[in-house]
DNA sequence: TCGATTTTTCGTACATGTATCGAAAGGTAC
DNA sequence: GTACCTTTCGATACATGTACGAAAAATCGA
């Protein structure tokens, strides 16, 4: 046991950290290594070490560093996660980390399509306008709940990065679009609109509460959020809704107004 | 003239910097000053100084940092923009800057202030719905020119430290909802979910070109963009849209996507 | 067995944002 | 002039991401 199984699960995305960008091209640094375990003492022997695979054996794996991570983020925080403490945690030197992440940007890529790739996929309605409607809401809630996601979603080619792990959401989206009548063209355009108001949300959301919940030793106060300084004669909506908006700004709308866009993407499509 | 003309686009804005968070309480650092000008000499003398201010005169003013910070944008470009280069380009020393900015954040926040200052405002329509379209258009646009905006949009409390300048925007939008028949919890809805879409599709964009576009030290090849390792068995639809994922991807479809939602979300309000 | 090759590890160094401390400078108010 | 007040800004410190390159540890070819 031990030799294959774990490393299926890492195998499957495909070039995800294709070493270091900067030095030669010595590509692929994961081929299968004899799953490094590293429990049991300073190198716990060649036992069934990789056949085949010159260099000197890898003392981490990126297994071992995601795993790493997930412990400093349940048990210190976002903001504590950063490249050396997360080589400390691990066991490692700091630059040793860039031997398995191409930087730390794609660490918190890693982290997500992880948690994406753990992720139960729900079962999708029928209704292809229902269908899109889950697809959001499932991609939405599995990046609302971190907060430091904001970092990362709009990465340049944050969905071309993303695994298989998430692509079926694309797929039910493009799917529903497409099932409900539109062209490929137009369903590219309905998944697109869809992302960049559910992106936008989390990371307006995202900010806006973790200021105030995590990082609490900045301003003390939350945010005025508006509302506190309008000028009721130049701005007269704004002044009559006056000090409401903190309230009406903190509900959780993301679904309704997901629905709305579709609603209205997908009518646009049928009209157009 | 240059006693008080200039400090008019100054003092108009509250609060923003309210000097250091960590000292003393000396609130209010920027009561009009004298216009430092700072252009002929190390002092070009008190001539029409500040009139009942005391303690030391400032040597520089906000609006020198502005113009500084504009300076290296436009020269050196956007990830040049650090505070001790600015500080140098100023010609100040860098802790200096913190006297007139919080943080590096809130220089952001000023820089995009400022040029939400000098937008003209464009005409708006007198349809409610075309003014929501009209507003979000001119705010996509005004931001989406800066790629950095993306590093600033998501700050807690962003559009709390809008100054009056953009805030007719927010006004706007919630203005045409409330004159279609919304409430006004239906209008704050419809303009969060304006600004959720607008965000996120500025954040999505403005890192994908940018980076082919500014950083091309890094990543030589554009990024794959999806589509690249797709199994049409696994997704038939993205295995259909094959190749052309980013052309279509590539498109400018914001102001298609903002109405629709609008569209939605309007009639979502007129039949609740 | 010895050197070449390959891969991994990691110490060192640098730029950056941020922060504190403290001292000087340059004004106004009395 | 003296007292105060505000601004400037150098020295210094710390944590961070990460570029560079040398050392280590394995395999392979001779």
């Amino acid at each position: 046991m031990g030799l294959v199984s774990r490393s299926s699960s890492e195998s499957s995305r495909a070039d995800p950290q294709r070493a270091d960008p900067q030095r030669a091209d010595p590509q692929r640094a994961d081929p299968q290594r004899a799953d490094p375990q590293r429990a049991d003492g300073p190198h716990s022997g060649p036992s069934g070490s990789g056949r085949g695979r010159t260099g000197r054996p890898p003392r981490t794996s990126r297994a071992e560093i995601l795993a790493g991570a997930h412990r400093i983020l349940e048990r210190d925080g976002w903001e504590k996660l950063t490249l050396r403490r997360l080589a400390t945690e691990v066991g490692v030197g700091t630059m040793t980390l860039y031997h398995h992440v191409r930087d730390r940007e794609d660490l918190l890529v890693q982290l997500i399509n992880e948690r994406f790739d753990r992720l139960t996929r729900p079962e999708l309605p029928a209704d292809p306008r229902e269908r899109i409607v889950a697809a959001g809401v499932a991609a939405h809630d599995t990046l609302a709940a971190w907060p430091w996601a904001a970092e990362v979603l709009t990465t340049d080619g944050f969905l071309a990065r993303v695994g298989d792990s998430a692509l079926w959401l694309v797929e039910a989206i493009v799917a529903g679009a497409v099932d409900h009548g539109c062209t490929p063209e137009q369903a590219v355009h309905v998944f697109r609109c869809v992302w960049y108001y559910t992106v936008g949300e989390i990371l307006v959301r995202a900010r806006s509460d973790g200021r105030v919940s995590r990082r609490d030793d900045l301003f003390s106060g939350p945010a005025p959020a508006l509302s506190s300084h309008v000028d009721p004669d130049r701005h007269p909506r704004l002044g009559a809704i006056g000090d409401r908006w903190p309230e009406l700004a903190a509900r959780d709308t993301y679904a309704a107004g997901l629905r709305a866009l579709v609603d209205g993407l997908l009518a646009q499509a049928g009209s157009g």
